[in-house]
DNA sequence: CTTTCACTTAAGGAAAACTTGTCTGACATG
DNA sequence: CATGTCAGACAAGTTTTCCTTAAGTGAAAG
């Protein structure tokens, strides 16, 4: 009866098949015979001293026993195997994992890959597009690519450019609504995405900041930034924009920004990521790629007037 | 450079090398002869690529890939071995450990303890005093007692009887504090552990359950009900003491309860178990024991007079 | 300068884990 | 109702892993 861990193997097996809830599945898993992972489980209840599963005819259960075991089990090693994977991906110069959220990865880091991998053939880039956080330490991400005004505790932090919002629509409808004013009837396109900032930075505020009356606005509003700014060059109406999502539409002459007026927030994209991840060469090569990237377009606009929401009276 | 786990003996030598940052002491740990640990790690060293220890001279240190492993392999041993006692513990009827608050431990089940144990001589009974929360599915405990108002959501709960509180002395201080208005001169001893309640059941409360105003009133404060029932004991002044804290030390002489007026609060003693440890004969056996053990006492102060704290007008 | 300490290295042997092959019992199909 | 199939159990033999003993290295401590 000792109270010492059992044999690793043995657990592994039980492990693999509890989840499958088949001993061929779980041999199948660990590339061994059913037979051998027979043995395994039926060694772990002889050192337990009572069944982790009860043999039914075509199938197998786990028994109380069983069922304690293995959600610890699973737990634990999905932590080994997280944790050799991370370390793993420390020796591994040859690819890059990044996670931005959708709208930043349609509309700004998609166009721009194919440039990124002509110039670092070596390195196999993989993006992830979710606004869940991650956490660098554990999960199989390298750098993350973040909105908002996150403290980044304990992570390498560069923030990009000032971050702002003007109005954008296609040439045409420009042409029926040349004046701020005049906007008041055009159909407004709402970015929900960027709801949570505070102060808000939507198109109440840019009203406010123009010196047009902001009565109740209706409109279509989109959950997603990118899926307002497609629904901008559709044409469907006149979106405020942050300025990643719309460079390329502006520079290909989808969009126009005909008021020469931005309300900036004090919200950034910052590039994140461990510190001790900044001295790997795919990491820096991205960084500096990103950071490069973003200063191309840094003379777009030198015209505009931006002012920070924070000054938008209320 | 396979991506699966490495082997799990070699994977478990760093954890113990990591936690113990020597090899002789992992060895040590894991009963195996330096040597044998030593090719292990330098097996595993093999199977990343890269060195996970820098060997000095007479000590080891992790290198960066070592000190990206080690948490995760430590967090995932861990889990294993908590799942795995806890399947030992589910087999084991001759054990039974307890977790209750320090104050109950003191006052009530320790003085009680030896009588269980001659009950039942085949249960070696383990107590943990410590108000943490302990889950009852992760850590080594089979049964927590706890006092709160709390929802014990998922567990079997049986609450014990009602409390409530009431002031004690010492037989000599009674005399010199006859009636509930002459206690306001009396030195107070004040609980400070229940301090969490609301509404609060201290001694502002009796006094106005007892109708005598309640100026502010000094005393001494203690952290721990037991504390402050023993400063009682010792004559430093009056406590206002919960039921099960006291009940000894009326029985024995050396506290006497002067007034028949008693606060009452939601707030209660729980029996706390899994649902599925209910049939455990350890377990059966002392929430049966601790139940009658509570019956014993129940027509102690029969006359008393019970109000509801929330009865009690602020 | 010698001792000691912590780890390494090498070789042989014990214990484990795996494979092949056979067997059992129940479900499912014709 | 017979039979094919499927999931798992069991046995024997082999491979692999793992551990031990014993000798060795190099730096710090006495």
């Amino acid at each position: 009866m000792s109270d010492r861990l059992p044999p690793l193997t043995a657990l592994r097996a039980f492990d693999a098949a509890a989840r499958h809830m088949s001993f061929a599945m779980a041999a199948a898993e660990l590339n061994v015979t059913p037979a051998a992972l027979s043995f395994q489980i039926k060694s772990l209840e002889e050192h337990l001293g009572t069944p982790l599963f009860r043999r039914l005819n075509r199938a197998v259960e786990l028994t109380e026993a069983g069922r304690t075991l293995a959600p610890g089990a699973d737990e634990g090693f999905r932590a080994l195997t997280q944790a050799w994977s991370s370390t793993r991906r420390l020796l591994d110069d040859t690819t890059l994992t990044v996670t931005a959220g959708p709208a930043l990865t349609a509309k700004w880091l998609a166009p721009r890959l194919f440039d990124f991998a002509r110039s670092h053939p070596e390195i196999e880039l993989r993006l992830s597009a979710s606004l869940k956080m991650v956490d660098l330490r554990r999960d199989d991400v390298d750098v993350a690519i973040r909105f908002g005004t996150g403290a980044d505790e304990g992570l390498s932090s560069v923030p990009v450019r000032r971050e702002w919002m003007v109005p954008v629509m296609t040439p045409d409808l420009a042409e029926r609504f040349p004046t701020p004013q005049s906007l008041r009837d055009a159909p407004l396109i709402h970015d929900d995405s960027i709801s949570f900032l505070n102060p808000r930075c939507d198109w109440p505020a840019w009203f406010r900041a123009a010196g047009v009356a902001d009565d109740p606005l209706p409109g279509t509003h989109f959950s997603n930034a990118d899926h307002a700014v497609d629904a901008a060059c559709a044409g469907l109406g006149v979106a405020l924009a942050r300025r990643p999502m719309i460079i390329k539409d502006v520079q290909e002459g989808r969009l126009v920004v005909p008021f020469k007026l931005a309300i900036e927030t004090r919200a950034r994209f910052r590039f994140l990521c461990l510190p001790e991840a900044e001295k790997r060469p795919q990491i820096r090569a991205f960084r500096d790629w990103f950071l490069a990237e973003i200063d191309k377009t840094a003379d777009m606009w030198a015209d505009i007037e931006i002012i920070p929401v924070e000054d938008v009276s209320e």
